[in-house]
DNA sequence: TGAAATGTTGGGGCG
DNA sequence: ACGCCCCAACATTTC
């Protein structure tokens, strides 16, 4: 029987995985994760950190406790896999992002250098970048318009099965998962890690779950963070431990129109990974160069107001909260934490990109560095800067009877609706009777709502001209 | 995947 | 009955 050697990356999963599958058919595998901090672009995030562990852990299960583990640059630990256990091939799932194409580039030069046959699938994504191009051979840069054009497109391809048969190899040269070191030192996060269940089987289970009993309702429910109406899939997909097709075709049958945005969410997924994949400076640099010289306000105070949840704005304190609690952030609280951050305390979009990068478990780096620029108003097919959120009607509109708010922010338990969104105009025998003095038990705004917007508007009416 | 300011309409109270 | 005012309700424009 011959070997060959499958490298997961950011396909954490069995099923509907091209490249194992294939692996699987040619012969033993031997399953491979690299961690490679040093050739990191951007090095994990803390959340990410904790979720990856647990996710190879999973992973590790499935594959009857044969995943090998290594650290260093994947060029030459590569090598030196290679050379001591001569496969007849490696196989590889191809990642997009700064420098994924480069690594993949140099892996297959060594590889050939080696005599060794190298197997990078382009299955990735629904919809890979190079087929998503406008007639001109130019990316899309309005969603619509692209998202019509993949729908017009080749459909998706099916998925595979979880490879049948197959025997996994253990090298007894490589590294534990602890050795990967990728959790903290401080057990911060295992209440947090609690609360999620992580891997692929577990991912399936979230899919069915939400076809059953989320997806009916979704265009209009999915705007309510106390309403249990999003999938809650996005770490998964980021990990790759269920694939986009996987997603895509389990709510194909479904015809109706929630299923049709549901599956626009997914659009968007695509479209990012596209964006990232033409404009790799997407996390670093303003797509829009106009914002370069925006007036952005550096205050670290403020900052490490928001980051803390206690900006005195209810439902921006909750979300953050929310985040720091749980790892994640429901989608439209997302959306006004980020409005507020930017165009309220007009700090740079950068440093709520990077503190969701760290504290996020579906941190990506194309989804969230598309998004925050979508917010900032630089990014590719973005938010018209005028598009403000005020976080109090935001609150009363999509989270009115304070469910979600004070699940997160309990100190306003006892404010009556009319005033939890807003509790610095609350009179003070209300306020005295919820048992809340402003200052002390819940901090006053941190801004003017009204001042502080006109004054982003003039910041971002200067770019205009 | 906004919100505020401004404009328009129409019903009802009232002299 | 009529004109006038007020203002909610809705529509449009502007940022």
């Amino acid at each position: 029987m011959t070997t060959v050697l499958h490298w997961f990356r950011q396909d954490l999963r069995l099923s509907d995985n091209p490249a194992l599958y294939q692996a699987a058919q040619v012969g033993d595998v031997v399953p491979v994760y690299i961690h490679s901090p040093s050739s990191e672009h951007r090095p994990l995030g803390a959340a990410s950190r904790v979720w990856l562990h647990h996710s190879l852990e999973s992973l590790d299960q499935s594959l009857d406790g044969k995943l090998n583990c290594y650290v260093g640059d994947p060029v030459s630990i590569l090598k030196e896999i290679v050379q001591r256990l001569k496969p007849e091939a490696v196989y590889w799932n191809r990642c997009y992002g700064s420098g994924q194409s480069e690594i993949d580039a140099d892996i297959q030069s060594l590889l050939k250098r080696l005599g060794v046959a190298s197997m990078c699938r382009h299955e990735t994504m629904l919809w890979e970048p190079e087929i998503t191009l406008k007639s001109d051979g130019t990316p899309y840069k309005v969603f619509t318009p692209f998202y019509k054009n993949c729908l017009a497109n080749t459909p998706p391809r099916a998925c595979y099965e979880v490879p049948k048969k197959s025997t996994y190899i253990r090298d007894a040269k490589c590294r534990s998962l602890e050795e990967l070191d990728l959790l903290p030192k401080h057990n911060w996060w295992k209440d947090i890690i609690k609360r999620w269940e992580v891997g692929e089987a577990s991912a399936h289970k979230k899919l069915t779950r939400f076809i059953q009993s989320g997806l009916n309702g979704y265009k209009d429910k999915r705007h309510y963070p106390s309403k249990a109406n999003t999938s809650k899939l996005s770490m998964h997909l980021h990990f790759g431990e269920i694939s986009p097709h996987q997603v895509w075709w389990a709510t194909e049958s479904c015809s109706s129109v929630d299923a049709e945005y549901f599956r626009s969410e997914i659009g968007w997924r695509e479209f990012s990974v596209m964006l990232l994949h033409y404009f790799p400076s997407l996390p670093r640099e303003n797509f829009n160069k106009k914002y370069d010289v925006f007036p952005w306000r550096d205050n670290p105070e403020w900052l490490r107001a928001w980051q803390q949840g206690r900006t005195g704005i209810p439902i921006v304190d909750a979300g953050m909260r929310e985040l720091w609690q749980t790892g994640s952030m429901h989608n439209r609280v997302r959306m006004i934490v980020a409005s507020f951050l930017v165009k309220n305390l007009n700090i740079d979009w950068r440093q709520g990109e990077a503190w969701f990068w760290d504290c996020l478990f579906d941190a990506d780096l194309a989804n969230n560095s598309a998004s925050w620029q979508w917010v900032a108003g630089c990014g590719v097919d973005a938010a018209p800067y005028f598009r403000v959120f005020n976080p109090v009607s935001q609150g009363q509109k999509f989270d009115g009877e304070g469910v979600y708010t004070k699940t997160y922010v309990p100190e306003l338990e006892k404010l009556p609706s009319k005033y939890l969104f807003s509790p610095w105009e609350a009179p003070q025998d209300v306020l005295e009777k919820a048992g809340i003095v402003l200052g002390e038990t819940y901090p006053k705004p941190l801004v003017d709502l009204k001042l502080s917007r006109l004054q982003a508007l003039e910041n971002y009416a200067s770019l205009e001209a």
